[in-house]
DNA sequence: ATACAATATTGCAATATTACGATTATTTCT
DNA sequence: AGAAATAATCGTAATATTGCAATATTGTAT
């Protein structure tokens, strides 16, 4: 045991988790921030604004490449990241769906 | 090593981050899912629906309550559990955010 | 009180994540 | 070609998560 049991779920389900697994660090998030502050930038600049070692950034922008959330281009000899507008957006769509729903009645 | 660097951060990004977290599982997005069909309902309810055994699904409830994003109330012998309508709008306010920041320029 | 129903907790094995030093591509600039 | 810059990958230690059987807890009914 301790591996999830992604088999069990539907795909959305799978979708929205993985998503939301990517952005469940706060690293992460920064990183998120740091791109919507400046845009786009490379590797580097995160590092020196967080307080974490090149390889652990490196591998913080990997999951969240491939949870979809930022798109990397290679620009020379540096890698340009940026956000994935489309990923964020689905993520949210998910969220305003379920206040809608919520809306329509109360609870305990 | 392995921990997380909670306090390298700040106390919005950790926030954010921990309610991400916690929807970062696929049993749980089904369990919000279950609730909003429902409204509110009792943890064996959940254990009937999903694939998991009774101890998971209350563990799987107790990272969600624990994060705020759901509720649970005695009621008898049972606990009515419902969807904490605020953590959703906060986390749907956030992206919202992201989105308006977002819509201003374009990226590589 | 006793039995039952609904959940939570404990303990543990399997697996995943986090973090980083060392190393390895890859491109750019002399 | 050789050095520098940039970032990915490898290997590994520390810690966290997932899942469940067994047990404990709490409230309800008989």
């Amino acid at each position: 045991m301790g591996a999830t049991k992604t088999e069990h779920f539907t795909s959305g389900q799978n979708q929205i988790a993985s998503i939301a697994k990517a952005l469940g660090h706060p690293a992460r998030i920064a990183i998120i921030e740091h791109l919507l502050k400046v845009n786009e930038c490379i590797c580097g600049d995160i590092v020196n604004e967080l307080p974490l070692a090149q390889p652990t950034v490196s591998q913080h922008l990997k999951e969240l490449k491939s949870a979809g959330l930022i798109k990397g281009t290679i620009e020379g000899n540096a890698i340009c990241y940026c956000i994935n507008k489309e990923s964020i957006e689905l993520i949210n769509s998910y969220f305003t769906g379920i206040i809608k729903k919520l809306k329509e009645s109360d609870c305990c």
